[in-house]
DNA sequence: TTTT
DNA sequence: TTTT
């Protein structure tokens, strides 16, 4: 339809650590997990109470992908944008679901790590700065303090010249 | 979770018009159908390609379900804010099934018709004016224009008296 | 700053024509007008009231630039996402002057046209489709109908060849 | 105008404490000062560079205007959503000059203190649970651990009344 | 399954 | 004036 918008912004923390699964070009489709909650106090029964939503991400923008592969982990806290896309498929037994997910796509979406120590902000247009000059290949400003714990493991089958292939992108 | 952050934004028309249904204080339940759509042309075969999502809304904001149910239809475009929530339920035969949804809960959530002749704006901050000033049970501009052509079927077992109720509160 | 979002979103009307300038490349930049605005009933004297914002908008995302550019005219609806910018100048006089604007900058920013008729939706992110495949120089679904009434005045300064490789390129 | 959206998100940090005026109710209207930046690697010199925007922020929302009092301080980092409002005044010499900012109106706006430690999230819409019912008075779950270290010096002219107040609304 |  |  012309003139419409899909758009999904949420900011919240990652239940697990991202999934991350590769098409044949290589390039990393990462899934996130993430919470987000509402509390208030019962006016009756004056309790806290808590309610946590969780909602499936996909990202299939090659650079934010990467970054959600390489810095962000159970727990990270992240504000991103996406848009909804519920798709159908078949159980084991045959019968038909719907899944509703907050996609990413291509070229579109945006992820902002907001950890506080570490925190860094990456989003698909930062391939140009304020001054207004495209800067292909660059992706953000994600600082090392964010990187997961354990790079070794970062990117299920990647290797070390994937790596510093995002070491030469990343601007640190 | 504190400091989270759970927001839809769409902007689309409705596929059917408005199901209200009602809670026991009379209150009306707006679920609404809404499509968004994408298109590209195809790089291969020229073609123009097309994808539509489908949204399903859910409005408990009182006032928002008003203006729902009495002045958007089958066709109607609309901007509105909400948030994702996915409840699990069991079909027939008692298979479990999970349904996302986009909610504007009471006291929460946009809604702004934008179709060219009638278009409103409308939302649930609008107790108060530019001035500062609120003005409770004031609830937005909706235009005459915008009306349902047909307004005895305006709302599901609706009366005349609710109807007129709300011909007080809507400014016009 | 690491972990910041700067974003504007606005649904108005352009109160006049977009206004066009070239960089040396001859790419266009395009300021528009939009106004936005409320309206209530004043709880006291009874008045319907109404309080108009009106905001500078400046595209230098080229597509989005092109798109303003040859679509847009005085009174077109538009929904637009950009991100604030204060700057400052002289006046004749020598006096500082602040100026805020929402800027849509390269590869950045969103733009659709909300018309009812001709309506269409464009934004960078439109290089790829539904599939996943990227479609560079596609700069998304306008259509003809939305087309200004004068094409022959579309682009200051444009030229017909200028005009016809966005016919190339704007999928109709 | 009908069918108009004015909306500004932030993710930013506090450049200083959040300043208090009250009106003649004895109501707060907070402001702040936010920043928001990118950086990004320089192709040409290889350098990270850096931009900063600032916006300033009003509150006249009355709950959302306490917390901003209460909890938020020089550095604290918010997510935010207003809507832009231009003004005109005069300096001391006459000179006209338009101030754009960044708007909570009454009723209207939201706030989530995004802080990792003791962070909170607090709206507008919070005076209703995930139950969907409703709790005036109840404005949202801001943590003690965020309370300005000085409680004492909180609320510019505050007394302790109404600082207990806040005690009982503040669900903790 | 997160976070507070 | 913040933050990284």
């Amino acid at each position: 339809m012309a003139g419409s918008v899909n758009k999904v912004i949420l900011v919240g923390n990652l239940g697990r650590d991202p999934e991350v699964r590769r098409l044949g070009s290589g390039e990393p489709v990462v899934s996130l997990r993430i919470a987000t909650s509402e509390s208030w106090k019962d006016k009756n029964s004056g309790e806290r109470k808590e309610k946590t939503e969780w909602h499936s991400v996909v990202i299939f923008n090659e650079n934010l992908a990467k970054v959600a592969e390489n810095y962000l982990k159970k727990g990270s806290k992240v504000y991103l944008e996406g848009q909804l896309q519920t798709r159908k498929w078949q159980d084991q037994s045959g019968q038909e679901k719907y899944t509703t997910e907050i996609v990413l796509q291509r070229f579109r979406g945006e992820l902002t790590i907001l950890d506080s120590r570490g925190g860094a902000g990456v989003d698909q247009g930062d391939q140009q700065g304020a001054d207004g000059q495209a800067r292909e290949g660059d992706f953000g400003n994600v600082s090392p303090m964010q990187r997961r714990s354990a790079p070794a493991l970062v990117g299920a089958g990647g290797s070390g010249s994937r790596y510093s292939q995002i070491d030469d992108d990343i601007p640190f």
